[in-house]
DNA sequence: TTTCTGATTGACCGATCGGTCGGTTCATGC
DNA sequence: GCATGAACCGACCGATCGGTCAATCAGAAA
């Protein structure tokens, strides 16, 4: 239990404002539950809004490096798509915080999240490209629409549980199911 | 200009409310926007609360009556799906303030929006499936996914536009391309 | 021992928040 | 003309917000 304050504070908003959202979640809060002075706070980090970045920035990283093991392992691209699907449903699952934390983001126009993971993005485009240029995969279609695609429903089956759990209940009893399904889905899309 | 002061403020908050969210949007800035006093709003509506569901409610209701025209018109299942996602996209693409609504709703874990269009969703899912009881779709999946899959895609083309912008830029520069190779996408995921 | 630095605190600040209150205007029915 | 109730306003309230500041504390350097 000797993790430093600074550590201790950062613990304690990466959970707050990952839960409630930046502007749910006040100062005052954040100290109380971490047993800290409010003004520490403010020594530690510069404003609120810096607290907030650096939470941000702490969950893109997870993610970032989470997902760029990936590409070198697998070269049959079919394959390739399939482990990403399952791989990155796995991660979202285990950390639903990072999706949240995209969506808290995306609302606000934040424009880092985009130049984060843009290289990765792009390098499992080209993946996708060359497989269409080979004959492996349909042409005829963006690779970055499908990317986006399955990244997004994956974020949101997790985000929008309490919407989409009453289209289905069934969606959430089995997530494995789930997720099979969609990368059939997605898979048998663009088989050439 | 004669809009009674209830309907400045409420159109007034829809505006403001989609754009920034809840706890983003002071009273006071609503009241200085719809130029009334203060007070008045909470005169028309109880509390801040209130006037958040109302808009919420305004909104959701706007969507599923654009949405539930479309399934008398269209017998073949497979065109059905075709101009669902069309017209959802121009929806979404004429009025993003509900993706965005959506979104914050989710984010609260808001249950209102899925006892909304649950029946819609529903219906659209025995539709499919009867397609594939008939051999006319591919069978094997689970149709309430590929309804959230391309209704969660089709959203967050708007919401993250900030995010997939930087994926490539392309993918908002002909929005109709976008559309059109999402659905083909798919349209040949799902064919038997 | 003294000095210096970063960690830490509690008291405090102005601004703003959601919300209330007392009162005025105004339309309507009697 | 007058009573009534809704529409409407400005002043005001307590609470809380993000943030500051002076002071203390702990430990390393000298």
């Amino acid at each position: 239990m000797n993790t430093s304050k600074r550590q201790q504070i950062l613990a304690v908003a990466l959970n707050l404002f990952a839960e409630f959202g930046f502007s749910h979640v006040s100062i005052s809060m954040i100290a109380k539950e971490a047993g800290v002075g409010k003004s520490l706070i403010f020594h530690h980090f510069n404003n609120k809004e810096q607290l907030w970045n650096e939470v941000k920035h702490h969950y893109f990283l997870a993610y970032t490096e989470a997902q760029l093991s990936l590409f070198d392992q697998e070269k049959d691209p079919i394959e390739l798509i399939r482990k990403s699907m399952h791989s990155y449903f796995n991660y979202v699952q285990a950390n639903p915080q990072v999706a949240r934390f995209f969506a808290y983001a995306h609302l606000e126009g934040d424009e880092k999240c985009g130049e984060m993971d843009q290289p990765l993005i792009r390098r499992g485009s080209e993946l996708i490209q060359t497989a269409q240029d080979n004959g492996l995969i349909r042409k005829g279609f963006n690779p970055t629409i499908l990317i986006m695609s399955f990244i997004t429903t994956i974020n949101q089956y997790f985000i929008a549980q309490c919407h989409f759990t009453q289209w289905d209940h069934r969606l959430y009893q089995e997530p494995d199911h789930f997720i099979t399904e969609l990368i059939e889905l997605t898979i048998s899309g663009i088989k050439s």
